[in-house]
DNA sequence: AAATGGAGTTGATATAAATCAATCCATAAA
DNA sequence: TTTATGGATTGATTTATATCAACTCCATTT
């Protein structure tokens, strides 16, 4: 990797979270003095689950899942993290212990940015500060989301729920290459691995979707909302 | 009741929430200039779900439960709420639009503060600032935990999850008045209400708990967190 | 080329939990 | 006192979903 003078880095730096923008030079200079970065190969570990929280993960490149490990081996997968957003968890501000873990789904770039730094900035600039409230609010609401989804919904609407978030959330098409295994789709879903492969052909005999192996297509996005929003208990 | 003076209304203030003691006597008063009180009955809304979100909901009497409405008549209650914190929408920082319900469960007192000046001193106070934050975190660390609860055990570890919340975060006694119905501990726990009764029962005959109707006493925290331990798939 | 192993798939079976139905309260209203 | 009314309870039944077992289809190793 070539080494970049400090002007690239700092937009560099505003490319991996638009919040950054609203910093000062001088504090976008203290944050590359404390951020380090790292390469990922999949399904690496680059945050661990109870580990002392000391920095922010922001991916550069490639895409993570970040997800609760159970007791057992059942993990819950909150959700895909992708170039743009940092990575927050709620034990960075509290009990300043990771509560989920993050592992590389494809090849990742990620920087590490100093919790103590995110948040004496944050104390220094509002604007910067409400940044990370608004990002943190969005990534509770899909906790919540998800919760609803997990508990009201039968399978086929949980991996509804599951494709759609696929698409518009984190592949921003119709057509993409999941790269995530039938099982980790059942993870994201609460579901069995071999109940996915069976649901997903439900989908794909009502037209909903198509299916070949690691492709998926949506192919009416307005019959997946349909069958996302039949509740159990009508 | 009397009308109090500035100062009595502000010590008041900061037992609505320790983090108001970070905020200067100006701050403070200009909270009091942008806020209001009202008395609700058990059962009444206090908050609706999809209404516009223009104020923080502060319990200075009572308490309250802060769930999401399915369509249907199935509801997932989050939590409940006593004096002492705020009640964060995630929707308050984003859509501008009040994710979740609240309905008094007993009689409540609350104070409606803007979120536009929560705002604006966020802005103008980082210790402030670092509070709300701190709060959110915990408040996503609740729904997390909720998520992995239903998502992952058995009636039973659920039913003991919710006793626990119970017993350790809302009453704090081992011996508490449930002000919830069957069907509503069912709504914490993500069962039926039948189920609830069933369960309840069980959890008495291990002697974990004994229930007298609406009286419950924890008689065995241990074994409520050894069968919250036990995962389906071990 | 053979062998290994893992993901994906399919069908059969087991099981947790919801639903349904009936009954039993307690409290409030007439 | 009788009559409603709604929550709580109990048992019987149904249903959704997990689990188990077997097999296919690769890709990788030997």
């Amino acid at each position: 990797m070539k080494k970049k003078n400090d002007s690239e880095e700092i937009v560099s730096l505003v490319s991996l979270w638009n919040n950054f923008g609203h910093l000062t030079a001088a504090q976008l200079e203290m944050i590359l003095k404390n951020s380090y970065n790292a390469g990922f190969r999949p399904g690496e570990v680059i945050v661990k689950q109870g580990s002392p929280a000391s920095s922010v993960v922001f991916i550069s490149d490639g895409l993570v899942k970040v997800y609760m490990e159970g007791s057992g081996e059942k993990n819950i997968i909150l959700r895909l993290a992708a170039p743009g957003k940092p990575v927050l968890d709620p034990g960075l501000f509290i009990s300043r212990r990771n509560t989920l873990t993050v592992t590389a789904v494809s090849r990742t770039e990620v920087n590490f940015v100093s919790t103590e730094i995110l948040q004496r900035l944050s104390g220094e600039n509002s604007s910067f500060s409400m940044g990370i409230l608004k990002e943190l609010s969005q990534q509770m609401f899909l906790v919540q989301n998800k919760l609803a989804s997990v508990a009201g919904k039968r399978m086929a609407g949980r991996l509804a729920d599951t494709l759609l978030y696929l698409s518009e959330d984190i592949f921003k098409k119709n057509e993409f290459d999941i790269v995530l295994s039938r099982k980790e789709i059942g993870e994201m879903s609460n579901m069995a691995k071999e109940c996915v492969v069976r649901v997903l052909n439900e989908l794909e005999e009502e037209g909903a979707v198509k299916t070949d192996s690691s492709r998926i297509i949506i192919l009416n996005p307005d019959k997946l909302r349909e069958i996302s929003d039949q509740t159990s208990w009508m």
